[in-house]
DNA sequence: CAATGTGAAGCCCTTCACAGCG
DNA sequence: CGCTGTGAAGGGCTTCACATTG
């Protein structure tokens, strides 16, 4: 029998961040990396990189290290980056706008396939060549478009009901910007970014007697 | 001899969402809250939120549960949020722009008192009433202005650099949205939001075999 | 009797340390 | 001899469970 070990939460944002470090690392012709040197980049350190990367497979070579192209091709793989996944965008505000204008996304796989608001002044409104649709058609378009991942940046009182409307629809992981704690069903996923949170983390640190 | 309990890092993460249940809770006028009714509404659970305020004090009651008023009153000293941060934006562009407008910070208390930006055809531009600022003369505006908490919003390539600078010019604590791992002295504080990481999550959740 | 505060146990992630491979 | 992969140890956060309090 086959046992598996659990792979904590944490490891696939690790490695994102080690993805990101082979990327940029593609203009030096570097044929290989240590998990040493892969460490210092990310300020991890060697051992969690190679425990990191054995959840998923052995992909290096004891005395060599890592092989940049390889390693760069399995962990796409293992973070589904190997496909395009198409989102949804809530919520037509400045947030809102600003993630769509962020260019990163895109090149990284992620297409913004529909942006909704249900403000009359916004609907029909174009972002680039992309039009405002009216809330009231999400499920719809949703399932037309076979959109799988949802982006929430409404106001926190219209947060929940936006989800629960995803969800609905059939997308199966969100990512939550309103200050509140959603509820999804277990079998979905869901992230949140609390800006509020980020600064007054900095605040209790800054409070902090020391 | 006093025994300090070391506070674990993300307690300071659940005491902002505690705040904020309890802030929205005003409304009723419930006098009391129980560790359980505060934990069902963040989806943590009883000991979870005691341990946590019981590394400040007592501040329930057996039998009765928290007091309302004076937990909220607690917390918001302990965050740090019974005074105002002065705040600086290093990067005027979409990002920046949304979190500029974000009424929610200036009400919890984080004013941003000067906006910076490198591109010549932003610096002097206007965002509501206050000018974009050109970014080499952060240093002696950050001072002047007593700005405490950094918030970037550059490009990766430019991030360590303005992270540099922020810090030489005093501030303890940053922001980071750029999309790099930066580097800050031991004694300041570095929080990072990296949108694409989230998103990268979401697409290894829903990649997973199940 | 309801609900806190807290030792102690449990659990999970991180780090050590080394066998083994190239 | 350098560096991976991994069993085992370590450490820190979470949860249990209960004495205690109002």
């Amino acid at each position: 029998m086959m046992v598996v070990k659990r792979i904590p939460e944490i490891c696939a944002t690790r490695l994102s961040s080690y993805l990101r470090v082979l990327k940029t690392l593609g203009e030096r012709k570097l044929e290989t990396i240590s998990s040493e040197a892969l460490a210092d980049r990310i300020n991890s350190n060697p051992a969690q990189v190679r425990r990191d990367l054995a959840y998923f497979g052995q992909f290096g070579r004891p005395g060599i290290g890592y092989n940049v192209e390889k390693l760069k091709g399995a962990i796409t793989k293992i973070l589904g980056l190997d496909k395009r996944w198409p989102c949804v965008l809530v919520g037509a505000g400045n947030l809102g706008s600003a993630l769509y204008a962020y260019r990163n996304f895109y090149k990284e796989g992620f297409e913004i396939k529909a942006i909704f608001d249900n403000d009359p002044n916004k609907i029909g409104k174009a972002w680039g060549c992309r039009k405002i649709e009216d809330a009231k058609d999400l499920s719809t378009i949703v399932k037309q478009r076979k959109i799988e991942i949802g982006i929430i940046t409404v106001p926190a009182e219209a947060s929940q009901e936006v989800a629960d409307k995803l969800i609905a629809a059939g997308v199966k992981a969100i990512l939550n910007f309103a200050p509140r704690k959603l509820t999804v069903p277990q079998s979905a996923k869901l992230r949140n970014v609390d800006l509020s949170v980020e600064l007054e983390n900095l605040a209790y640190f800054l409070s902090k007697p020391r």
